[in-house]
RNA sequence: GGGCGGUUGGCUCAGUUGGUUAGAGCGCUACGUUGACAUCGUAGAGGUCAUAGGUUCGACUCCUAUACCGCCCACCA
């Protein structure tokens, strides 16, 4: 992609991003690839809402799902993932009405046509706004399939879905007591109340008796609790328990309601709980829903007191007319007035609210359309119990089950103007005519004179079928037979019941087949403080869009990536987004300097044969290939953050800091047959790694990729294909799994450690070459091999350095150890002995504690009962350490000889030994957890005393 | 009232079939302009894995309680 091969210093995310997007999408890869014998692989994009910008939410989806993507493509299947955008019918108006009040306009002004004219004005702004920004991170989709949930298709699979559920009768309509929102002025299901804990009073007023013809009670009143004591005007009753003491006398006696004066009859029912209040409750059967089912046990008239904008109907005597809380202001007024006000508490308790509109939710009966849900529950319960549908993290399986089971009949009627119309006609004597297609006449009575329901259906009936009606149904489509079921669906565990939930139903019901096979929730992104990101609440770092300016999509997407565990919150850290922008450079440069090194004019050869191979390369190659097979596991496992840090740590550790510094000693040599085959490791090493991070970083990947391979250009090794995107996923290659050479190069890892520790505990200089002896037993001639590499990393003195398989330690010489290695560095003069006697002694004393514990162990049960290889390790490192131990013993009997000697007090030896406080273990340098194995590393690293 | 998740170095988080020395990034300390990279390098400090029991040869990992934080569901007026 580049024309150059010269590479600036630090790579520019912004001039590479949205090239790199037109040039993958012009050139057509986020096409699927059909191929009949394969399997594809499809994600139906969670549409987003047409209401407004990008926000964290997206970015999390846009991450995950095109990692499995571009995944699935390099791997070869077919891949297909759809986008498109929600119509969103409540949220998308109420944003709309908004906006146009802020022009002085009211939605009711416009009327219907005009209203729903200026959404698709709106839609036609934002909509593009939305796909632009889903661009900006990278996400693969397929353009060309773009859906929105009110296209004409779309709303003919709507209307086909309605249709047939009506047919089947799981479609029906009644009077009910529903969730009502007075702001929006329309029904909405139970899914869109919030609840939340308020504070709130009880109010205990005073319902007095009516005279008994008996009269044999002296009690002049009843009181009840209530908190919202404008419905006092729609009581029917009251009602106690019917095993109450107190109240036993009051059952079938009549109270007369404050304010209006109507009398009510007192009642018993088993729903009245004794200990809540005064144990008598009032009865409002068409605002309660418990008094709505005690309404109806007891044949309690049904009093509607409100209007739909929560004021105060006819039935409310003089009160009608006002708002519901100036009501109850009014209402509790009077009541004090007249003495029937007992007193008032604090009381908390759960407020339903509007979910977009936040107003606050009031039960009201009203008609409308419901999806009888148990028939479609049913099959969905069964379907994720079987495991044709499989919920990722399997925690929320439960939650699923919890949910599914105790499902009522969802309402799906909105007094609403934007979203698709109810298919359903009205003649003058109400019969009901539901088609496919807009009816002309009754299909009953043949009355032409027929209009069609005012209301729009709930915007998740139209979600519902988006993986299905996206790819054609109801129509028979090449791509419904071919692409569907999709494969994974990939979203916030929040919209679990509004959306799954129902894509689970209605595949089942409308294809016969699960929607998808995986559902894969991932959590929610939060503040750094942990608070819930929102318009009320925003913080830096809340729009996506800024931080890709300020750090790249690239580094947004490594951050969702590794920073969360599947289903799992997470707080993003604009300080790991930096560190992620900082791997970005790192790649850019790593290539920089593999390219400048390859040397276009001679050719670079493939992989070299593995027996011609020297111990870092035979090391890096085995390394790599673990990380293959690792990051492929882990992808397999959806641990995308476990890949996807682990292709990190082989990049910046092993590749970077260990492969490359000691690559320059071949790159820089004389010798042309190591050079080439240096380059090749290289090159090779650089495309895999590229190939497996395209997938979470696909911008910088793709951009140095195609540097690489214009560097290549010429070689026989050039790769085929054209673009990363379209690369093949690596393979892990067995053959190339080397223990040996990695446990070697381990052990030299292990001295360069040593030395190098060493040089800056004593203060050497950084640059200064110094003399070294390596006593290195039965490893010295393998080791020998690797003068250079030491040489180089550890800045010896090639001409002061020596490698045996036993040697004297000079005098004046700081003795270290490596595993059973010992080495010595004569740094006359530089020599601290008292420090070196300490720095011993604690070696010691830590190497004498992990013998001691081992010991234990071994002589306990554990040697008998623990797997073979478990014990042969703990062996094997006893054994280790006890060499170990005597060679520091002796070293340290050196210098106490020497000390004897210049009269340095056995005071000091005794207090060097007898205080060998136990060291905490040694942390290993990150850097090299995947080269952990055989090496004792606290060997290397001494505690400072 | 049920159910779920979290509690790991100063901060933010990983840790997937229990294996003995628990990891990262940032921050911190010391040093460093060795031609890929200071968006960097080298070395280092820092954790009784919330608490209490239990299972096991062995527990951050499994079980039971407890505490605190957060979330979901539920018609207690």
């Amino acid at each position: 992609m580049s024309d150059s091969i010269e590479m600036p210093k630090a790579y520019d995310p912004h001039s590479v991003e949205e090239r790199l997007y037109e040039w993958w999408e012009e050139r057509g890869y986020f096409q699927p690839r059909i191929d009949p014998k394969k399997k594809p692989f499809v994600i139906s994009i969670p549409p987003p809402n047409i209401t407004g910008e990008l926000h964290h939410g997206h970015a999390m989806f846009l991450t995950f799902e095109d990692l499995m993507i571009r995944w699935h493509r390099m791997m070869g299947d077919p891949t297909l993932w759809v986008p498109g955008s929600d119509h969103a019918g409540i949220a998308t108006q109420n944003v709309v009405e908004k906006a146009l009040e802020k022009q002085g306009i009211k939605r009711r002004d416009l009327g219907r046509a005009e209203f729903v004219k200026r959404v698709w004005d709106w839609k036609a702004e934002y909509g593009s706004i939305i796909t632009h920004q889903i661009r900006r991170l990278g996400a693969s989709t397929d353009w060309t399939r773009e859906r929105f949930t009110l296209d004409a298709g779309l709303s003919r699979a709507v209307r086909e879905a309605f249709v047939r559920l009506y047919e089947r009768k799981l479609i029906y309509r009644g009077t009910y007591l529903v969730n009502w929102c007075p702001r929006d002025e329309s029904a909405i299901s139970d899914l869109e109340v919030e609840h939340a804990e308020e504070n709130g009073k009880l109010y205990y007023v005073r319902y007095r008796l009516a005279p008994a013809d008996g009269a044999s009670s002296n009690l002049q009143f009843i009181t009840v609790a209530t908190t919202r004591p404008e419905t006092i005007l729609g009581d029917s009753a009251v009602a106690v328990h019917p095993r109450d003491k107190r109240y036993k006398k009051l059952i079938g006696r009549m109270a007369i309601l404050p304010a209006l004066g109507r009398r009510i009859p007192i009642i018993a029912d088993d729903a009245v709980e004794m200990e809540f209040g005064t144990g008598a409750v009032k009865v409002t059967p068409a605002h309660d829903p418990t008094d709505y089912a005690i309404g109806e046990r007891h044949a309690l008239p049904i009093i509607n007191i409100m209007n739909k904008n929560a004021t105060i109907n006819e039935n409310g005597g003089a009160y009608a007319g006002m708002d519901r809380y100036a009501a109850r202001k009014q209402l509790v007024e009077d009541l004090q007035r007249d003495g029937l006000l007992d007193h008032i508490e604090d009381h908390a308790m759960s407020i339903g609210r509007c979910q977009r509109c936040d107003a606050v939710i009031e039960p009201l009966l009203s008609t409308q359309w419901f999806v009888k849900i148990k028939p479609l529950a049913k099959p969905a319960i069964a379907a994720v119990k079987t495991g044709r549908v499989k919920i990722v993290p399997e925690r929320f399986n439960k939650i699923y089950f919890n949910w599914m089971n105790n499902l009522r009949d969802w309402c799906i009627s909105r007094q609403l103007w934007w979203g698709h119309r109810i298919p359903v006609w009205y003649c003058e004597q109400g019969h009901e005519t539901c088609a496919r297609t807009d009816p002309t006449q009754c299909a009953v009575c043949g009355s032409t004179n027929i209009r069609q329901d005012e209301d729009v259906l709930d915007t998740w009936f139209s979600s519902g079928l988006w993986p299905f009606s996206t790819l054609g149904w109801p129509d028979e489509t090449e791509d419904l037979k071919y692409f569907y079921p999709t494969s994974v669906l990939e979203t916030g565990y929040d919209i679990l019941f509004f959306w799954v939930a129902r894509m689970i139903m209605d595949g089942l019901e409308f294809t016969g087949k699960p929607p998808f096979h995986t559902v894969y929730l991932h959590g929610l992104i939060r503040h750094k403080d942990g608070s819930k990101i929102s318009k009320s609440n925003p913080q830096p770092g809340d729009n996506p869009l800024d931080v890709i300016r300020d750090f790249s999509a690239d580094a947004l997407r490594y951050t969702i990536v590794t920073s969360s565990a599947p289903g799992n919150d997470t707080k993003l850290d604009l300080e790991k987004v930096e560190s992620a922008r900082n791997f970005a450079n790192k790649i850019w440069n790593i290539t920089r300097f593999i390219i400048t090194n390859l040397d276009v004019t001679t050719s670079t050869p493939t992989l070299p044969h593995p027996d011609t191979l020297a111990l870092a390369d035979r090391w890096l190659l085995s390394r790599l290939n673990h990380l293959i097979a690792a990051v492929t596991k882990h992808y397999n496992d959806w641990q995308f953050g476990e890949g996807s840090r682990a292709i990190y740590e082989f990049l910046w550790s092993e590749f970077a800091d260990w492969y490359i510094e000691a690559a320059k000693s071949a790159l820089n040599g004389t010798d042309a047959a190591a050079k080439q085959r240096t380059r090749a490791i290289l090159a090779h090493t650089l495309d895999q790694a590229l190939r497996l991070l395209h997938p979470t970083m696909p911008f910088v990947t793709e951009e140095t990729w195609q540097h690489l391979r214009k560097a290549q250009t010429e070689d026989e090794g050039r790769k085929t294909e054209d673009a990363l995107i379209v690369a093949e996923w690596p393979q892990a290659d067995k053959k190339l799994i080397d223990a040996r050479a990695e446990k070697e190069f381990a052990a030299l890892m292990d001295i360069v450690r040593a030395i190098r520790n060493a040089r800056a505990e004593f203060n050497v200089e950084p640059g200064k070459r110094i003399p070294a002896i390596i006593a290195a037993g039965s490893a010295a001639k393998r080791l020998d091999a690797q003068r250079d590499t030491l040489v180089l990393l550890a800045r010896l003195d090639a001409n002061e350095f020596r490698i045996e398989p036993r040697a004297e330690k000079p005098a004046q010489a700081l003795a270290l150890m490596s595993g059973k290695i010992e080495i010595y560095l004569p740094l006359a003069g530089m020599i601290d002995v008292a420090k070196e006697k300490a720095r011993l002694a604690g070696e010691l004393a830590k190497v004498g504690g992990d013998i001691a514990r081992a010991e234990t162990l071994l002589a306990g049960e554990f040697s008998r009962r623990a797997p073979k290889d478990v014990v042969q390790k703990t062996r094997d490192t006893l054994a280790a350490n006890r060499a170990r131990a005597a060679r520091l013993a002796a070293q340290l009997a050196g210098l106490e000889g020497r000390e004897i000697r210049n009269a340095q007090g056995a005071k000091e030896t005794k207090a060097a030994k007898t205080k060998p406080r136990a060291k905490k273990p040694i942390q290993r340098n990150a850097k090299t957890r995947a080269t952990k194995k055989p090496i004792s590393k606290g060997a290397a690293k001494k505690s400072r005393s």
